[in-house]
DNA sequence: TTGAAAGCGCTAACAT
DNA sequence: ATGTTAGCGCTTTCAA
């Protein structure tokens, strides 16, 4: 009922009778490491041949014999979190033009379950792996340097200096740009909707939060269990039943900022008019939310694509010296931000 | 400098000399296929030294004698649009049941490139393949089905009845929920933003709008050139730019129904006070949008999940019987639409 | 129920 | 510059 089709892939041999060659020659031929090796015309009737008979290598038969799958693995924390989907166009920009392929992984913010992924993605000999999930200790991270595996870490690094290679953001920088916008729009008591702290990400942010804001008050500190929206709108809700007043809030991330927004809705404040709120990311279609998002910028795709070349060059170069390269963020002023209300509604946030 | 820390992966044969029998016992004894070949009591030794040494198959080796890589593709025509980090969820939960692992390749709108990532997915032994890249008639699609690649399309399919499985909206029923809703709110003069007609959902969801508004305008219909923003705004341009006056629009997705927020905000129209917008997908986060889109939802996770499980069976029967599922949308309302002004403003959107 | 042996398609060391 | 040979680690007949 079905027909088989199956068309019986070509294989190196086909190619070496069809042009009366042996087989060893077709793979000197057709590797450009080995090319120089062989006669330029042979060679060239060896590419027309395998053209014409749709030759094209076994990865099972190559990556058997030379233990290199031409694959890395890429562990992203949430794939429903719109900042990585550029981030994702970046890596894979970066790896195509190596030849290589990503295989993509979700960890969905188990991170007990970063395990078992780590199993299965070296399962399929994956030559390297680009980690957007390291917590600031690491036990996947930690396996993967004890096992020699090449790793990049994205968008989040490990605590203090170690040997692995990195591509993150200037997180202080980033949220010194928001809170300098809020005191330059007047606002005196600013708030901060931490990230986790296990993450390197939260804990630079929460630091440049307090370096940029010399009399940040503690209590106007709180620290979201995750970076979700549910997370952003507990912490807030938090926020607003202390007796802090504050007039603005300075979350890690853009999506704690859309918690933040649910947060003040239900208790019938308006952003920016009772609080203004800055985010952190300028996730795709942040610019679209109501009100508008102020936030930082990160260079996304950018990101992603330095992380992929930085690792083809570790898979190239075995010994290469690790590097952390910080990107430069920027701020988007939209319409989340302004200044503190005159009628001294500051202490409305209070109750 | 580095360490190397290459810890010799264990092999089948390291297994086999521990317990003292045949590497082809312990091939036997691991595989649920001919587990029972073997006695209990030996299968249970190799499970135990096994697990002690860390073995596991080595899939270049395996792949090389089986011909199967439990690894298949999935083409997405954007992954930057949030509809698909939902199903693609759901693909890969189908997936990993099965103990596969997908290969997202990103296609970018860019049809003719389509080829080149099915080569490579190809090339990759991928063993099957879920495709939401179909047009109505699709060279690649075609491919597969002449070489007898298992291919499962997603959210679009084929023109006409074909031997092949899918699993896609009622699009047609979708639109017309959109349509009663606005009906219902007293429009009487709608328009519609077709999605690109090459593609099942752009011409299914414009027949929809036709059969359920019996009074459509031919001229209140306008194709957009792709399923996005900028191509949103366009069409809704050249909508108000006509003659004919409307009250609503009736987007073919929700990007489109974006963009027609921009085109509206531009000539200073307000939605949905001037004209009233509806989508279709419900993508994470248009809630929140301004104003929070009233649109059609699909059951995203459900999508990628029944594809998932479609595939795997045919992969496992590869004389499986092709399938078309057709899930089943639902209205969701918003801030979006709202009645037509009463002042007899519906001639206001003609200029 | 288990072992022996062959071979999947390719590459790399060695030989010429 | 090219051919010969061996073998990567696994599965699968075939034999016992």
């Amino acid at each position: 009922m079905i027909k088989p089709g199956k068309t019986k892939k070509a294989t190196i041999l086909d190619v070496a009778k069809a042009v009366g060659v042996h087989a060893s020659t077709v793979s000197r031929a057709l590797n450009p490491q080995t090319q120089h090796m062989v006669a330029e015309a042979v060679a060239e009737r060896i590419a027309a041949a395998s053209r014409r008979l749709g030759y094209t290598a076994d990865v099972f038969a190559s990556g058997l014999r030379t233990r290199r799958s031409n694959t890395v693995g890429v562990l992203i924390p949430d794939i429903m979190n719109p900042v990585f989907p550029p981030i994702l166009r970046g890596i894979e920009d970066a790896l195509a033009t190596a030849g290589c392929t990503a295989i993509i992984a979700n960890a969905e913010g188990e991170p007990q379950r970063h395990g078992t992924i780590l199993d299965r993605l070296l399962g399929r000999r994956v030559d390297g792996l680009i980690l957007a999930t390291a917590q600031r200790r690491d036990a996947v991270v930690e396996r993967c340097m004890a096992e020699g595996v090449p790793v990049v870490l994205i968008n989040r690094t490990l605590a203090g200096k170690r040997p692995i290679s990195a591509v993150v953001n200037d997180d202080e920088g980033g949220i010194k740009l928001a809170v300098d916008h809020l005191v330059a729009q007047g606002h005196r008591h600013i708030a901060h909707i931490a990230g986790p702290q296990a993450l390197s990400t939260g804990y630079a942010r929460r630091s440049g939060f307090l370096a940029a804001l010399k009399t940040a008050d503690p209590a106007l500190i709180v620290e979201a269990a995750a970076y979700s929206e549910t997370a952003g709108d507990a912490a807030m809700t938090k926020l607003l039943a202390g007796k802090m007043p504050f007039t603005a809030v300075v979350a890690a991330n853009d999506l704690l900022a859309l918690g933040c927004y649910d947060a003040l809705a239900r208790v019938g404040f308006h952003c920016p008019r009772d609080i203004s709120v800055t985010g952190f990311n300028d996730m795709p279609f942040v610019d679209r939310f109501a009100p508008p998002l102020t936030t930082v910028r990160i260079q996304h795709y950018e990101m992603g694509r330095r992380a992929g070349d930085v690792l083809m060059e570790h898979l190239r170069r075995r010994d290469t010296a690790s590097v952390t390269i910080r990107l430069e963020p920027s701020l988007v002023v939209r319409g989340s931000t302004a200044p503190p209300a005159a009628s001294g509604r500051t202490g409305s946030a209070s109750r």
